[in-house]
DNA sequence: GCATTGACGAAGG
DNA sequence: CCCTTCGCCAATG
């Protein structure tokens, strides 16, 4: 009986694999460390698809979880989404707030701080 | 349905 | 060394 489980066109049925798993990367970020957009596109399998990840970024914002978008930044350690937050200076605030220093909207030392998915996931 | 854009990145000139 | 082009894939116009 029952079986009205028919999903209309407009349902989200579709997995977003992609994003929900950018999330979740995102969410194991330590504090007072970073990543670039590239090594989690990497660790899904997909560095090409670098911007999809930046594009799941922009849908963190719609997500009911509190994703630390801050503490993702591109290749050079720039802050290139911080213009995507509440405010511009926003982004550099939070990271600064994890413990780590920004300058002229860069993470200092950002090879240092880099924090890798793969690695630390140990694969 | 095609063209443009986008929080990237690597390669080429 | 700086700028341009291409690839990736999804959302928006």
């Amino acid at each position: 009986m029952g079986k009205s489980k028919k999903l209309n066109s407009t349902s989200e049925e579709k997995k977003y694999t992609f994003f929900d798993d950018v999330f979740a990367v995102a969410l194991q970020i330590p504090k007072g460390r970073v990543t670039s957009y590239g090594a989690i596109a990497n660790y899904l399998g997909t560095k090409m698809s670098a911007r999809m990840v930046g594009w799941a970024m922009n849908a963190a914002h719609s997500s009911p979880l509190n994703i630390p978008a801050q503490r993702v930044v591109n290749r050079n350690g720039m802050l290139t989404g911080k213009h995507h937050f509440d405010t511009p200076e926003r982004m550099q605030e939070l990271l600064e707030k994890d413990g780590l220093e920004v300058k002229d909207d860069t993470v200092v030392d950002f090879k240092n701080k880099f924090w890798d998915p793969s690695k630390a996931l140990n694969l």
